[in-house]
DNA sequence: GAGTGTTTTAAACGTATGTTTAAGTTTACC
DNA sequence: GGTAAACTTAAACATACGTTTAAAACACTC
């Protein structure tokens, strides 16, 4: 029974190094050790594999930035004030890293994700938007309540910013065929948390009274 | 002798909106109005098709960005000042929007550029990073002379966030199939450059001593 | 205006893809 | 231990792809 699951982690691996298109049945259920059939026999089709590996790893990760995007509005509510900044990049950004166990695989799927943000392919993209719109309709109504100075139309391209910083970082990151690239600049998952929630919050703060008056 | 023309600019759209492998040849040439074996006869293969059509609007394009940052570097050297952030971004940002006479076309040109930056299929990817380099390695050096307090890392980094920013922004802009998502939001180029420099800048900025002191 | 080189055409080639089939094997339950 | 369900297998299917071919049409020079 663990067929399946042998499935979805070569999946996971063959989605985010060659993409969904070029990654094959063929290549995949023999990465698996198992028959090609199989993937239609339990998934139905690669489209629905590609959405059972996207939903397996991104569904505890939408639940934990979730609660602590909603801790955060509610806390904010309570005291009357604004939400904080950089504590609502951290608590959006920070999930998609690993929910903490740092498991094996997550850079394989940090990659995926990276990846469909900016998908040629729009089967990925459209499975990622499904699970991610709960969190994104909270993340921007958050914005919005912390940066009150900007138009609405302001905090909608720096948060499109934001996202495109993010998934460039989590693919730098995660993306094999960059090393040449990073070269000595190599940099752990904290501290390229730190480095995305500093520029951000500078970025998207940027022409707003800071500091008291509210 | 218009056919490579009329290719070229099949080619252009097609790739941009259906990505690399999606867009057959058999489309491609359909939309040309021209003979499936044409593309083989003109091109050679399409992959080289590809780098034909990334080169005829990227050259433009990476000349004058060249130029522009050439121009701050030397400015910058005569008077023995850092070059300014801003005008860093503007003149490494303006020109991926269009070299000035806003041709037809450009929006799916543009939309190509943003995808190849992270694209899953590397053919794209390899080709724009080859044309883009020197602009690429100009640039970094110049954001290191104008961050003279980060380290290597943080400015290689900050780069990176740019770059995923300027991308999706790109897509954002140009890319049919955002429009809903878009909404109330729709920005025309400048405006969008705009705010591009402006998060950029603080983005990058941030944790720098600020004014004067040099 | 015959002849040469270039361009265009329709058809076929070889290969790879996702999916389905029908027979085979294993598993679990009464 | 027999039976039904679940699973696995090898093979074939239908289609799509990029490329090549060989003949036809065109363009231009002498």
């Amino acid at each position: 029974m663990d067929t399946k699951e042998e499935i979805l982690n070569a999946a996971e691996v063959l989605f985010a190094r060659a993409g969904y298109h070029a990654a094959s049945m063929r290549a995949i259920t023999e990465s698996a050790g198992v028959n090609l059939a199989l993937v239609n026999y339990h998934f139905g089709s690669k489209e629905a594999l590609l959405e059972a590996v996207i939903a397996r790893r991104l569904r505890p990760v939408n639940e934990l930035r979730l609660r602590r995007l909603q801790e955060i509005r509610s806390r904010a509510g309570e005291r009357n004030i604004s939400p904080d900044l950089p504590e609502i990049l951290r608590a959006y950004i920070e999930p998609v890293f690993g929910t903490g166990e740092s498991e094996r695989g997550w850079a394989d799927f940090a990659n995926l994700i990276g990846r469909a943000f900016t998908e040629t392919d729009e089967t990925a993209q459209k499975i990622l938007l499904r699970h991610m719109k709960p969190a994104n309709q909270l993340m921007l109504e958050l914005l919005g309540a912390a940066l009150p100075d900007l138009s609405g139309q302001e905090v909608f391209w720096r948060y499109q910013f934001l996202i495109g910083a993010l998934g460039r970082a989590i693919r730098m990151n995660s993306s094999p065929g960059y090393e040449r690239l990073k070269k000595n600049f190599e940099a752990d998952s904290e501290t390229l948390i730190r480095m995305l929630v500093s520029f951000a919050g500078a970025g998207m703060g940027s022409g707003e009274r800071r500091e008291g008056l509210r």
